[in-house]
DNA sequence: CAGGTGGGTTGATATAGATCAAGAAAAGAC
DNA sequence: GTCTTTTCTTGATCTATATCAACCCACCTG
């Protein structure tokens, strides 16, 4: 079972390579917890201060429109977690997070991840291979959510991340591929 | 008036200051080119090679979805251009680019700014805060589909970039707002 | 055990926006 | 200038998905 840490470094390694003495002082301001599951994460209206590394378990991302709860995204093990906008802008939030499982993550504080971007040439290019990462991820997305259908988006889904449905309700999954828990219940029925 | 490599510049600087040497070393890579309207700046199925910054003019960025031309965005003045996420990738793009006016603009090759980015931190951190402005826009306009209906999405294009209905055709802002051109005529005459 | 409480299903109806079709207007082409 | 092509508009349908409403089922909780 690989340590927390160890599963941290391997995820910023694949981006830049760290030298060893550049790692230990990077390490020291990251911050293992454990949650358990259905706690907030995050708040609506405040500003992000934390960068998330989620070791175990799934956090779901989520905004209120209009009363309603609307799925952002899902994050599971060596993804980052966050209101990233949020933490990058200084604004507050419009949307928070909450653990849908236990979860296992590491956390680093804006300040301290930004003198690190200062201190060490390494790290500020992890952080721009990092947005690069993100930004191509979300552009996937865009089309995604652009070019198919409700049914369509529900089979891709279902091919992708089949793990999903056991993970969280319908009703989150609906939201998050912006349909209602009502039509999505239609298309299972239609798939089975 | 200023010219277009004050404008790179200035816009580089609003995120990462350089030293005159970074400078004059840095712009030693971008190259001017003056562009005609309607002509193509990248193709579909190719690497994209280059970083465009826009100086003056319009450009956009469309793919094909069973052969209708799709609008992904339009870049003005101080903006990026190209495909981005075929850039950072090095695969394939599956939209393209075209001017829709006579276009100023200056572009540097892939491999030149991966040079710049080994050789200078200033230019790094200026990769990093790029990448994360693009994220932020992008989280912004994914809200925006997901978020409002074609009628809001149109008065809102109407209230931020009035001017972008006097540079480009109809059709191509429908597509862009995810609408048939029908619809969006019938939402104009609405307004009137 | 009875009675909540919340998620999921199913059916009936409503609606935003697409599609199809045809005319009007504007922009090029020669 | 006229002819042709493309863009825009308007009207008549059609359709995917939302909405509203009832019900079921699983699970807590006392």
């Amino acid at each position: 079972m690989e340590s927390i840490f160890e599963g941290l470094r391997d995820q910023i390694e694949t981006l830049s390579k760290l030298k060893e003495s550049e790692w230990l002082d990077f390490k020291s301001y990251w911050r293992p917890l454990l949650i358990e599951k259905g706690k907030q994460l995050t708040k609506i209206g405040r500003v992000e201060n934390y960068f998330y590394y989620v070791h175990e378990g799934v956090v779901r991302g989520y905004a209120f429109k209009d009363g309603e709860d609307i799925s952002i995204g899902f994050s599971y093990k060596g993804d980052y977690s966050g209101a990233y906008d949020s933490f990058l802008t200084r604004n507050a939030s419009d949307w928070c997070m909450e653990t849908t499982t236990d979860v296992k993550l590491a956390r680093i504080r804006y300040e301290d991840l930004m003198d690190m971007f200062d201190k060490y040439k390494s790290i500020e290019r992890w952080g721009r291979l990092f947005n690069a990462k993100m930004l191509i991820g979300m552009s996937r997305r865009q089309v995604e959510s652009r070019s198919y259908t409700a049914e369509e988006r529900f089979e891709r889904l279902m091919d992708q991340s089949p793990h999903l449905f056991q993970l969280v309700s319908q009703r989150h999954i609906a939201s998050y591929l912006g349909m209602t828990p009502e039509t999505l219940s239609r298309l299972r029925k239609k798939v089975r």
